[in-house]
DNA sequence: CTAGAATTGATAATGAGTCTCATTCCTGCA
DNA sequence: TGCAGGAATGAGACTCATTATCAATTCTAG
């Protein structure tokens, strides 16, 4: 997890297509892709994992820190970005699920570090139908779910 | 959810019992279990859903705000209490889930409140199962696992 | 080219949660 | 019962992540 080289699986072509997918559903909202949001996304699309604001900037330090957090909140209200509140002093960002898929988190209560898991699809499935239950019981409405691992790291 | 009466299903018996069970805990762990503890523990196991310090101060005005803080963090230290990041301002408490039961949370993006609910076994099996499976993959040990939903309360 | 709106970035402000410290309260022991 | 030493308390100061402000800059439609 200290390796920095480590980037997700994201080839150039994926790459361009997100910006493109990204860039309309701004515009559509009536904001603009500009420099720094992407500068932003593609931060939080090369490392391939939830990132810390401190860890965005210091990816790319010509990111100033107000706009980077201004930016981080339109993209999360443009439903681009999500934020992950994992109790630590800051909070994470990731691409939201339209883009890296629906998964879960391990979160290390040593470190503090989250880590993208997938889940096999029968349990995403039986999972959906007991919470289709609840919404129909409790009349709750849900928009999506968070199933998220508490504990410690390989590392930890 | 603006019904101040509302009341978990906790009678004196369980109550007292659950009392004595959390004081053996602290001082097992060299803690006292004073007055202010004590009256902390009890706005959560009266209430019985899910509070933010400014609900606990609120429902019990002579908790000092900083001692209230203090002692949550004791608490939570100890496993009596347990710590929900919502994503709002506040953090939220409630008995951990020796003294609760395993559940889930129904956390409203509109309001911001949370509510307890049960899943049932089944459920809850499969997805033990399931993240056994991804311990022993990712070498990631488990402590805990939480499974929320996001979405608009009834009320919404 | 230009007006009006959106964006930027430096800086100030906000506020939840934590820390400090003098005082008070317990608890074990003589 | 009295006492010493540690634990707990509460008021207030403080930290620091995040937000708001605002003048300057950059886009974009016309």
């Amino acid at each position: 997890m200290t390796e920095q080289s480590r980037q997700g699986a994201v080839d150039k072509d994926l790459l361009s297509e997100l910006h493109a997918q990204i860039g309309s559903k701004l515009t559509q909202q009536g904001h603009r892709y500009t420099n720094g949001r992407q500068e932003l996304v593609e931060a939080l699309m090369l490392t391939g994992q939830p990132m810390t604001l401190p860890d965005i900037v210091e990816a790319d330090p010509k990111l100033a820190q107000s706009s980077a957090y201004r930016n981080l909140d339109v993209l999360v209200r443009c439903g681009v970005i999500r934020r992950i509140n994992a109790g630590g002093d800051h909070s994470y960002f990731e691409l939201a699920e339209p883009l890296l898929g629906h998964h879960h988190h391990l979160i290390c209560m040593s470190c503090g570090s989250i880590e993208d898991v997938h889940f096999d699809s029968e349990i995403e499935h039986l999972v959906d139908k007991s919470l289709s239950e609840i919404s129909a019981r409790t009349g709750f409405t849900p928009t999506t779910h968070s199933l998220d691992l508490h504990g410690h790291c390989a590392d930890c």
